[in-house]
DNA sequence: TGTATGACGTCAG
DNA sequence: CCTGACGCCATAC
């Protein structure tokens, strides 16, 4: 995998604010590669400590990563018993329409 | 070279 | 709301 899109994913999740969320596939299409969510996801999983990944959710809004509810929470992020976060259109926030 | 496996996405049922 | 089937693409074996 190219490094390049690894490092350009990890700026655009850099810019996600706190209290926001955004998804794998508008990071992935944000970086020019629209159909590598999957890798945007293994991008997550190694990445360094000052990138935001419990911002990055499924499309569907839910948690792929149950274990980041508290940091969410803490960020003010309602997350609900399914792993859905509540009001999540009112939460997205779009790569695209910031760069 | 082929198969299996992911922090995925979309669409039916 | 949940599940399964596909499509997708890099990696691991």
């Amino acid at each position: 995998m190219e490094e390049l899109f690894i490092q350009q994913v990890y700026q655009v999740v850099r810019l996600i604010p706190e209290g926001k969320i955004s998804t794998y596939g508008a990071i992935a299409k944000a970086v020019g590669y629209p159909n590598h969510s999957r890798q945007v996801g293994h991008a997550m999983g190694v990445c360094p400590k000052d990138v935001p990944a419990h911002r990055v959710i499924s499309s569907s809004g839910k948690l792929s990563v149950p274990s980041f509810r508290e940091r969410l929470e803490k960020e003010n992020v309602v997350v609900q018993d399914n792993w859905k976060i509540k009001d999540f259109k009112k939460l997205f926030w779009d790569p695209l329409n910031e760069i």
